[in-house]
DNA sequence: GGAAAAGTTAGT
DNA sequence: CTAACTTTTCCG
């Protein structure tokens, strides 16, 4: 038996299957989908199976064989395996990328090289040097490859050159990351009859072990060695005497780590549907039954009930015999998030997330490996998880930017859960009170690819708030100079006064956004990349929010020696020292990336706020969304602009989304809720749209724009970046990839006979930008350069571009240069 | 990614 | 001519 195995090396030689003989005693056991050690070249390293045959065209005697199999279950299922070599097409990745995203972490291969010194060696062949070498080793016994050589720095030609002449013997192994937690366990004496003989054995002042024997004698079962040390109040030792005795055994028995140990969740039962409400899921309903693949874009209002229809529309696929995976934001998927699924589903869900520790994570995964659970929700890569039956597929707030993976592979988990339904003959809901906009399109256009779903009343008829937009210009002639608007200031006096509470946004975090001097004009910039400094006030110090650079903070100007030296621009650490300032006694709670960056911490302020133990809640983007506290009454956006001008087409969406959905916090129970956005352009589109939660108005406008531009989804955009030390070779670089890419297209379009004028109102059409200087102009001493391109219609441009990197491969592995392609970006810095 | 093989260069 | 260094090739 053959297997055809990916290996774990992401080079461009090595992206495709190589041949290994399986050995007979594992040909049952190994599957496609199988991780397995291979040796390939001087090593032995990890690879998948991704497939499995009777022949191999390579000459039997190069062919070697399968070295270890590194799973009892096969960690991929086939179809997972076929994913991956859709993805590696798609979005242009090697496919041991792909099948890495797939895995947890903790199954990452770590290759150990262990050395041992040959059984006999002679002092008269070696030198002085590697004699020191092998005595060091002899000594040690076994010593790992790398630890050997830092030992004897510089010497590692010689311990190359020991382990060629056979005199250091070499041992590979693939190793997983992490090993299942195990906890020490106490068995009791199997001849239970035995304890009173036993106990009489005992001299009288071990007084403790006759307490074990006794307690084993009421309870006969294993018990965890902290438990028992624990009720006893005795310590492992005398435990252990009694084991030494032979008389019990201790063991360890793998265990699970449930991040939500401890924790009961109230059994929900589901609520009866409103009228609109069961029209959105009759048809979802109607499609579980058909097994065919469904798209449902599910666009109701903020309030109005859409993860009911979640949770019923899993009860119904569970029903039916199949399992469902529920994606929603990473900063979303809060312990309330969690308590709906858990409270309805119980056991049978999995919960998947960035803030697990690595062990838990693998332990989650494991549960859905083992078919222990059948409800999986999680953040973004939860979208592989590794389920054979898959009824539904549902992402929440679909229009989120962090469905797309900014790291190779850049996939949209989106186009994934596509993908995974079309083999399944699975439902999808897109939800979201304000769709993307290629989304809606498509709904608009081809309502039979998605179909469309609309519920616009909140449940029980609560009001959506109402929405001040407030005029900043007009602040400043009227001469208040603050951040705090009139308005806002009034409204927040009023509810410390009413002890309600607030939510604050501002997407900004840190101190101020830069520092300028005002006698020279110098700023403080990274001198890694091209980025302003933002000053954190706390440590006092100057951070590069791209690089992590940070520099104490001058007090005079490091150019011309002026203590003129000022902070512009705000962040959440000013906000939250003008609050102080203005309102005493205020209690605030900041939350950005600065605070919440500790395991836990993000639960943490959110309990605490929840208890009304602060009266504002202030941060960035995390706080505007899925939240839902009923004492919040006023919600304020300190400056709307922030992400408005953004140099992205998509900036305007984004704007429109982040204040509709900060919006939607207020006014979610009882009390009536108002918001307050502050802004510079009180006109804009984004703006008044979001104020009257017309999301249809919006679409309309900015479709319009988008078509004009010929931008999605009225195209397709390739992003390619490349990133040196120097322009001159980027440039060079990036001109070839143009070149190639618009000669491919002129031969394209001549045999097709074919109009390549640059022209975006006809159906095929292709437009190149660049190369020119990214806007990151430099990060981590590299400067950066893109290309953009554009394009519609049935045009090959994979291909196209696919023969430009090759066309550039030999000039990037000279120069080392890094160069990164993405398929439909979600954003363009 | 990493070692071996092939190719290139500088020093005798 | 060869040792030292660099580039290319290939891994089943």
């Amino acid at each position: 038996m053959i297997a055809k195995v990916i290996v774990d090396v992401p080079a461009k030689q090595t992206n495709r299957a190589f041949d290994y003989g399986v050995p007979d005693e594992w040909a049952s056991w190994i599957e496609v989908g199988s991780r397995v050690g291979v040796p390939f070249g001087p090593r032995i390293i990890q690879g998948f199976v991704v497939a499995l045959q009777e022949y191999s065209d390579v000459d039997p005697k190069k062919l070697r064989m399968v070295a270890q199999m590194l799973d009892l279950v096969p960690p991929l299922t086939p179809e997972l395996v076929e994913l991956s070599r859709w993805m590696s097409h798609k979005y242009m990745c090697h496919e041991i990328i792909a099948l890495q995203a797939m895995i947890p972490g903790a199954l990452k291969a770590k290759y150990e090289r262990m050395l041992s010194a040959a059984s006999e060696f002679t002092h008269s062949e070696v030198t002085a040097e590697e004699l020191a070498i092998m005595d060091y080793v002899v000594q040690k016994g076994q010593v790992e490859f790398s630890a050997l050589t830092e030992y004897f720095a510089g010497n590692e030609l010689v311990i190359k050159g020991l382990i060629r002449r056979g005199l250091l013997n070499e041992r590979q192994t693939v190793k997983d990351r992490m090993q299942p937690k195990k906890r020490q366990t106490v068995f009791p004496p199997s001849d239970l009859g035995a304890i009173a003989s036993y106990m009489e054995q005992i001299p009288l002042r071990s007084k403790r072990q006759k307490d074990v024997l006794a307690f084993f004698d009421l309870n006969p079962e294993p018990i965890p060695m902290s438990e028992l040390t624990e009720r006893l109040q005795i310590s492992s030792g005398t435990v252990k005497s009694l084991a030494d005795k032979g008389w019990i055994t201790i063991g360890d028995v793998e265990m699970m780590r449930d991040p939500y140990e401890g924790k009961s969740f109230t059994r929900t039962q589901p609520l009866d549907l409103t009228e609109e409400q069961q029209k959105v899921f009759e048809p979802i309903v109607a499609s579980l039954e058909s097994l065919e693949r469904q798209i449902y874009l599910l666009h109701g209002v903020t309030g109005s009930g859409k993860t009911e229809i979640y949770l019923q529309s899993i009860q119904h696929c569970l029903e039916m015999g199949r399992d469902a995976i529920v994606l929603v934001p990473e900063i979303a998927l809060t312990p309330q998030m969690v308590d709906r699924f858990k409270g309805r589903f119980g056991e049978l869900v999995a919960v998947l997330h960035s803030r697990l520790s690595q062990g838990e994570r693998y332990d989650e995964w494991r549960k859905i490996q083992r078919k222990q659970v059948r409800v999986v929700i999680g953040a973004r890569s939860a979208v592989f998880a590794p389920l054979t039956e898959i009824g539904l597929i549902i992402i929440d707030e679909e229009h989120e930017s962090s469905y797309k993976q900014e790291e190779s592979p850049k996939y949209h988990a989106r186009d994934v859960a596509a993908e995974r339904a079309l083999y399944h003959g699975a439902v999808v809901i897109l939800g979201s009170a304000t769709p993307s906009i290629e989304s809606y399109y498509s709904s608009v256009q081809d309502n039979d690819r998605i179909k469309l779903l609309t519920m616009e009343y909140r449940v029980e008829g609560r009001p959506l708030p109402a929405v001040e937009i407030v005029d900043m210009r007009e602040e400043l002639k009227n001469g208040n100079r603050s951040m705090f608007s009139r308005q806002l200031y009034d409204g927040i006096e009023q509810r410390l006064a009413r002890k309600e509470q607030m939510v604050l946004l501002l997407n900004r975090r840190g101190y101020a956004t830069f520092v300028l001097c005002r006698s020279c004009g110098y700023t403080a910039a990274c001198p890694h990349c091209e980025i302003k400094l933002t000053y954190h006030q706390r440590a006092e110090m100057l951070r590069c929010h791209y690089c992590g650079y940070a520099e104490k903070q001058q007090l005079v100007c490091p150019t011309c020696g002026s203590e003129h030296i000022r902070h512009f621009g705000t962040g959440t650490q000013k906000v939250e020292e003008e609050l102080v300032k203005l309102f005493p006694g205020i209690r605030v709670i900041r939350m950005d990336v600065d605070t919440t960056n500790e395991k836990g911490a993000h639960e943490k302020w959110l309990n605490m706020f929840r208890d009304r133990q602060a009266d504002v809640l202030l941060g960035t983007q995390m706080v505007a969304k899925g939240l839902d506290f009923p004492d919040v009454t006023l919600v304020g956006v300190i400056a709307a602009d922030s992400v408005l001008n953004l140099p992205d087409f998509r900036s305007v969406e984004k704007t429109f989304q982040l204040l509709t959905q900060v919006a939607g916090r207020a006014g979610r129970h009882q009390l009536p809720g108002e918001v307050f956005i502050q802004t510079y352009n009180p006109e804009h589109y984004s703006m008044l749209n979001a104020q009257q939660h017309d999301y249809r108005t919006f679409y309309h406008t900015e479709i319009h724009y988008r078509k004009q531009l010929a931008y999605p989804p009225y195209s397709h955009i390739t992003l390619i970046t490349l990133a040196h030390e120097q322009i001159p070779i980027l440039v060079q670089a990036g001109e070839a990839i143009v070149r190639s890419i618009r000669e491919n297209w002129r031969s394209w379009a001549l045999k097709n006979d074919l109009e390549t004028t640059l022209n975006r109102h006809l159906e095929h059409y292709l437009e190149i930008l660049g190369p020119v200087s990214s806007p990151i102009a430099r990060l981590k001493d590299r400067y950066r350069y893109q290309c953009v391109v554009k394009y519609r219609g049935e045009l090959p441009v994979a291909d196209w571009l696919r023969k430009a990197m090759e066309a550039v491969a030999e000039q990037v592995e000279k120069n080392k240069m890094l160069i990164s392609v993405d398929v439909d970006p979600q954003s363009m810095m």
